[in-house]
DNA sequence: GCATTCTGCAA
DNA sequence: TATTGCAGAATGC
């Protein structure tokens, strides 16, 4: 069926009118408006919201009324504050230019359609409602034609008859319809509802911080025997390596490296790198996190609301901005307090949170085949200590710490294409002892070996790689004759169907527990890549877990099962 | 003001 | 010379 309605633009700003063509359907609309006729779209823009609002409501709300847009996410949240729910969206152009291909740099809609239309002809009455002249996309007059809403509605469903047959070839419907589109609505919801600060946890840390970034800089000036500004490189850099004459580990494109392999290194020789050490941690701690985020509370909500783009990472992987709530801190004492200030938004609310258990690595042994990695999974083995006992051939029982932690480098080198030299340098052990711990893995995990070979010898062949759900992500970088450029896309080649896959369950997971949680009355509120954390009424945390669970674990059935571990508490960093 | 560089937080 | 992101501060144009 033909989208009845074509397109509707609101301005962002609530109140300061509505720009309504509509092609194709007029009798769909009580407006008047007659579509070979835009000059009508400035009377439009005089008519009250209310008006336009009620005209429009039913028809967005029709579940049967295809609609198409692009980046339909944001329309749906400004048509959710006027009280309407769109419903009925057949494809967001955003959306399906990323799934065509993932890796282009931008997704927005003047960059989309100068690629994909550039050479089609449109009507130019449709852009500025004289004549009926063809032309071409590069003769739009844009200072006359970009004035219109119509101009988004129009090419977004010109895209969609570029993208139609695209997503169709490619193998990338069932994952548009069935995954990408109903995201739209599970995002465009968490972002709306946002997630509860503490602001005195926030007010007490900031105190805190400032004392001791206070104290550290007197100890800091104290040992370079000087002032100057420690969050500038340039400064530090001179201050080590020629006022203090301490010798250059590494260099930059620019001068010399001052970063923390580089300061841990110096630590040995100087009290100084120490103390920069210490209040870096804790500069990055107040100016990103601390003192950023109550700033960003919203004054009607109280809360803290993030946008996750759907079309940014050439994985598939969501990502998050505005604040960025997918890299809060939690590896130190500090950072776990930050997470503490995440709260539940209510006397009688909890978070409950569900986590993948090794999702990358489980996926990896899938995608394998690999028996004695499946194995380890089958058995719910600690992974990383039964990799662990494998090489060094020791009993798992006497897997040491340190062996254990090695082990854990090599699967993540693994997933990420792993080099020796890479390997050694995040070790700091020789690059003979990494190439051998490599040799050793891949004696015990052979088909990972095996499959690591064949998906980078594929991805040349085809020139793409892909996911088990079918997402692809080309890599035309494999034929470069730049060794630097062709081994960075080999090591894509490797990675992206692991993190992808795991990036496809857990989106698969969130469209299906969404309207399960909402009928159990909890909320989901963000997602952390193997991670999801919902609100829910404080006595139902262990019936919104074990619906966590039960939705996360059954999404796709792999010979290394899913795992989730779940939590719940007052707040994000009680629950694990 | 805007872009680039360095740095460092997360999975 | 290990994957994917986002962001703050300094710096230079």
């Amino acid at each position: 069926m033909l989208a009845a309605l074509v397109g509707v633009s609101l301005s962002a700003a609530p109140g300061t009118g509505y720009y309504i063509p509509v092609r194709h359907t007029p009798e769909a609309l009580t407006i008047q408006h007659d579509p070979d006729d835009l000059t009508s779209v400035e009377r439009l823009d005089a008519l009250p919201p209310e008006t336009v609002i009620a005209a429009l409501k039913p028809l967005l709300e029709d579940p049967d009324i295809p609609k198409t847009g692009h980046n339909i996410k944001y329309d749906m949240i400004v048509f959710a504050n006027e009280g309407v729910e769109l419903r009925g969206v057949g494809m967001d152009t955003m959306v399906a230019s990323y799934l065509t291909d993932p890796s282009r740099m931008r997704h927005n809609l003047d960059e989309v359609s100068l690629h994909y239309l550039r050479h089609t002809t449109i009507p130019i009455s449709a852009l500025i409602g004289k004549g009926s002249r063809q032309v071409t996309f590069d003769e739009v007059p844009v200072d006359r034609a970009c004035g219109y809403a119509c101009e988004d509605a129009d090419m977004s469903l010109r895209l969609e008859g570029v993208f139609r047959p695209l997503l169709r070839e490619r193998g990338l419907e069932a994952l548009h319809r069935e995954i990408e589109i109903p995201l739209i609505h599970v995002l465009a919801r968490m972002e709306m509802r946002g997630i509860a600060l503490d602001p005195e946890v926030f007010a007490r840390m900031s105190a805190g911080l400032a004392d001791r970034l206070k104290s550290l800089e007197e100890r800091i000036f104290a040992a370079a025997d000087t002032q100057f500004n420690i969050n500038s490189p340039k400064q530090l850099q001179e201050i080590l390596f020629e006022r203090i004459g301490l010798k250059p580990v590494r260099k930059t494109k620019t001068g010399l490296s001052t970063d923390v392999d580089v300061l841990e290194e110096l630590a040995g020789k100087h009290p100084l790198p120490g103390l920069i050490l210490e209040y870096r941690s804790l500069e990055k701690l107040r100016g990103t996190y601390v003192d950023a985020l109550p700033k960003l509370v919203h004054p009607r909500t109280g809360r803290i609301h993030t946008s996750f783009n759907q079309a940014v990472a050439a994985t598939g992987r969501l990502s998050s901005s505005n604040p960025n709530l997918q890299n809060i801190p939690v590896r130190t004492e500090d950072g776990r307090q930050i997470r503490g200030g995440f709260i539940a938004g209510g006397e009688n609310l909890r978070l409950v949170s569900a986590d993948y258990s090794q999702i990358e690595l489980r996926v990896l042994a899938h995608l394998s085949g690999d028996p004695a990695m499946i194995a380890a999974f089958r058995a719910d083995a600690d992974i990383h200590r039964d990799t662990a006992a494998r090489v060094f051939g020791v009993m798992p029982e006497l897997v040491s710490p340190e062996m254990r932690r090695q082990a854990k480098a090599v699967n993540f080198g693994v997933v990420y294409g792993i080099s020796d030299f890479g390997l050694s340098r995040n070790l700091g052990i020789p690059r003979h002892e990494a190439a051998r711990f490599i040799a050793d893995y891949f004696a015990q995990y052979p088909r990972v070996r095996e499959w690591l070979d064949e998906v980078v010898v594929r991805a040349r062949e085809e020139g793409y790689v892909t996911t088990l759900f079918g997402r692809r992500r080309y890599l035309p970088e494999l034929g470069s004759r730049d060794a630097n450029v062709r081994k960075g896309a080999e090591r894509a080649a490797i990675n992206t169907p692991v993190q992808g896959t795991a990036a496809d369950i857990i989106k698969k997971a969130m469209v299906d527990l969404d309207p399960l949680l909402e009928r159990a009355g909890a909320r989901m509120l963000l997602q952390v890549h193997d991670e999801l954390v919902v609100e829910t009424e404080a006595g139902r945390e262990e019936e919104t877990a074990a619906l966590m669970r039960g939705v996360m674990e059954n999404v796709l059935e792999m010979s290394a099962p899913l795992r989730v571990d779940t939590g719940s508490g007052r707040n994000w960093s009680e629950i694990h």
